[in-house]
DNA sequence: TTATTATTTGTACGTTTGTATAAATAATGT
DNA sequence: ACATTATTTATACAAACGTACAAATAATAA
């Protein structure tokens, strides 16, 4: 699909700033280190690619096809499959996880010596991953897709814990000092509820969309509202009740 | 792999009971009405690998394979592999949405002319759903694990609407009479939220463990009443805060 | 200039995929 | 007894899969 590029017209191409910016490739020694940019597009196909079909459902083909290069550039530059997955989502949770470190280390100094606020924390965890997903960038919004299909399965859960959970704990440490009353069982389950809910906001299966019965999507800035607002209180209800 | 079914030897296959108790199959017409228990056996071995594996990563083979049967047993019986995937979150989905509608039916007749509180409706919603995953059978602990690994794609979701928005809407319809301060489009929210975290405790992905730092699995039936008491919580908030 | 290195292309291999066809077999209906 | 029906086996097929090899090309290094 989408092979004239022979001429020049004003297509949508040329129009938006696209993965491919450079037309089709030609072989030889590319100048300077143009290979971070190729690698760059790549990681944009697979990863609109594998959130929208599954690790499974998306072949390095389609990938291939999608950045605009052969079969075998990928495997050139990412190794096999599962290395090309992973660098998926090596990219983006090392920002996310940069974000979401500033944002408990800000909470700490404004806590001073007192207990950070469960509200607080439950904002800080959550809105870099809402913000970035809902903020309008295509790759941001695959990405959390992508999460989400991630959330629940096995492969998923393993690349997960491999990228998130050292700062995962660290939210939750916090939270069971904020939360002294409560058991540290029920935290770690209290958070896993709040991680699930971010995910499936960001998903955008259009589910809430038909439970609610309204054709427009939701305002993602109110659902982010709701969240921290419901997930404040379902915290607070660990501490204070039983 | 485990090629050696030459010598009967005592292996795990002859001391648990498996999905084939009749041994290989024979060619012809069956006896009565055994059409029946064949399906049961397909459908017990898809909903295991799907479950496993997702839709793409299981295949045909695998299924017919696991079932001790053909290749085109499984296309005999349920025809192209999108009808076997709907036909294994059907057998249970209607399970399932009886005993919803039951628990339902039951809180309405007990709160008469009140609304129902909203524990209440939390707990007859996720009741069912933690119980079957948690109450030993296999089968179900792969059926939700299925549906953990279906909630946040685009081919899963279409089917869970299919199969379950219409239970989901008369739950939403009860807990906005009995939140009458909050917003519509924030239930919805809540109620979202509630069941991305019960599928998430039924995936047994392992996370919850890893974060906490116990080797031992947690008990299901508390994280049911945790799950119970923190969405509550969040409910309530919804009507009483803004 | 010449040799080397990085990258893309084109092609190919063996496997696995979903699905289909044809024959065989045994119970059932008449 | 005989034709019919339901089901399993065996085989086949075209397509798609992940991966690999060899050649071509252009920038860089010597």
């Amino acid at each position: 699909m989408n092979d004239d590029t022979s001429h020049a017209s004003l297509t949508l191409e040329t129009l938006l700033p696209t993965d491919a910016p450079d037309g089709p490739r030609k072989p030889g020694r590319p100048k300077g280190n143009q290979s971070a940019q190729t690698r760059e597009r790549i990681l944009n196909a697979a990863e609109q690619l594998f959130a929208d079909r599954g690790y499974d459902g998306a072949s390095i083909r389609d990938v291939a096809a999608e950045a605009g290069l052969q079969v075998h550039s990928i495997g050139y530059h990412f190794g096999p499959k599962e290395s090309l997955f992973d660098a998926v989502v090596a990219r983006r949770a090392e920002i996310m996880t940069r974000l979401r470190r500033d944002a408990l280390e800000d909470a700490r100094a404004k806590a001073g010596a007192q207990a950070i606020a469960v509200e607080v924390l439950v904002h800080a965890y959550v809105e870099p991953f809402i913000k970035s997903a809902s903020h309008g960038d295509p790759g941001w919004r695959n990405y959390a897709a992508l999460m989400g299909r991630l959330a629940n399965s096995p492969l998923g859960t393993e690349i997960i814990a491999r990228h998130y959970d050292v700062t995962a704990r660290d939210y939750i440490a916090e939270l069971n000092r904020s939360l002294p009353g409560a058991d540290a069982l029920d935290v770690v389950e209290g958070f896993s509820a709040m991680v699930a809910a971010m995910l499936g906001i960001c998903s955008a299966t259009g589910r809430p969309e038909r439970l609610s019965g309204r054709a427009t999507p939701r305002d993602p800035e109110r659902s982010f509202e709701t969240l921290v607002r419901f997930h404040t209180a379902g915290f607070l209800a660990l501490a204070t009740t039983q």
